[in-house]
DNA sequence: AATAATTGTGACAGTTTCATGACACCGATA
DNA sequence: TATCGGTGTCATGAAACTGTCACAATTATT
């Protein structure tokens, strides 16, 4: 599960702030400064993803990546470039070489790991987007498509959103705040009830359908997604 | 219950307003002019987060961010910096210092509420997960849910926080101000009989099922959950 | 036994929280 | 431009929750 991540950067600070970030988020962190540290890291077992700045000691970035790719082991290795500017001749040479995605200095911690992890939800499309099967209700992320016991249902971009979150994180009381975070996004600002509306929509969608209560109110708390019927004492 | 956040800003407009804005949601406000006066201020009790701005007199923002995070007590704490626009390239700086956040000016409150919410969120969660399970009751924090015997429990909010407090302290006599403060929160203004009403509804809620006086009263001093049938001090 | 102290219990009103329908806004599209 | 689906916010009423009280029941004290 612990992505392994190789950081090449030649300064200090940066280098061991990113690796700092990294390990916060789970992530597993290889540290290399020089682009012959990197090639001598490089080897088994291979990195799930490397962040590779653009200006080092010993030759551009784009020199290492262009090499990575040519080699049958480390071809799909995913690249994250740091750039110091947003220079389009740069990205135009990077995209030559190969890079999946730019991050360009200055960055927040909050940034650089969303980077990561939509590259890796690129190159990896393994969780999430398999197919789901809930007591009845399928959820297909790839053809955007939901049923409750073979009947289908047609639900808007955000309850869509919202059911498959519940769908992946089930038996569990989520706020309102954290819903909005993990379905709406961390930089969207919208008021706490809206959640409430949001889940109203979703319930009256699926309503009639077997099992009646799905979506759960916790007084207080928040929203549980159950399987289980709830039962009162 | 209420958090403490340290306001570093030299301005006072902006000063005063983020700090209506902060006591506005439910915070509590603490400013600082300097840098020097947010060190001073940086003492137990310590804030649950700081907003610091970046310009300031007798040097930079990032300048305390730093001393902060070198500190045993103080590493943790999180900082949100606030930045104006033309101060982008900062950014890397202040990253490196460690700073958990930014929040370019100009900003709305509730972008800043949200911003707040997000990292105390996400800076102070766990702990306070695990089930537990005592003498056939369950409790699930995460689930929100209870159960006696796998038959499941219908409990309020306060009642949820009392059994979830009684079974991670059992055997053992609290007497109702202890409760008070450990149940309710510490600077809550309640009759201590509240405690003895609470108490009721949770036994009336757990009551028979098996074991039947879980929750013991010790007279003249106060209650204990108790695993063992009843005997007396 | 009588009295005092303490706790149990039911009722109640004020408050908080939630469900729901209505509505205005926005971007896409015809 | 007009329409339409989707979305966020608000007002409203219902329901749940909470703290407090009055009084009953129990236990301790004289």
């Amino acid at each position: 599960m612990n992505r392994q991540i190789l950081v090449v950067e030649d300064e200090a600070p940066i280098r061991e702030m990113i690796t700092f970030v990294l390990e916060q988020n789970g992530f597993n962190a290889i540290e290399a400064e020089t682009i012959e540290q990197a090639q001598a890291k490089i080897k088994e077992p291979y990195p799930d993803l490397i962040l590779l700045d653009w200006m080092l000691p010993g030759g551009t970035g784009v020199k290492l990546a262009k090499s990575l790719k040519q080699n049958e082991y480390t071809r799909t290795i995913p690249i994250i470039m740091l750039t110091a500017r947003a220079d389009e001749d740069d990205k135009v040479k990077g995209f030559d070489a190969g890079i999946d995605d730019y991050v360009t200095k200055p960055f927040s911690p909050k940034e650089l790991i969303a980077r990561i992890k939509a590259v890796i939800r690129r190159v990896a499309p393994t969780a999430l987007e398999e197919a789901i099967e809930f007591h009845g209700i399928k959820l297909d992320p790839v053809a955007h498509r939901v049923s409750i016991n073979d009947k289908s249902l047609d639900l808007g971009p955000t309850e869509f959103r919202l059911l498959h979150f519940f769908l992946t994180h089930t038996e569990r009381v989520y706020s309102r705040e954290q819903l909005l975070d993990n379905v709406w996004g961390t930089n969207v600002y919208v008021e706490d009830r809206t959640v409430d509306v949001h889940i109203r929509r979703l319930r009256k969608a699926i309503a009639g359908e077997g099992h009646e209560d799905f979506i759960q109110t916790v007084r207080g708390s928040g929203y549980r997604f159950s399987g289980k019927t709830k039962d009162r004492a």
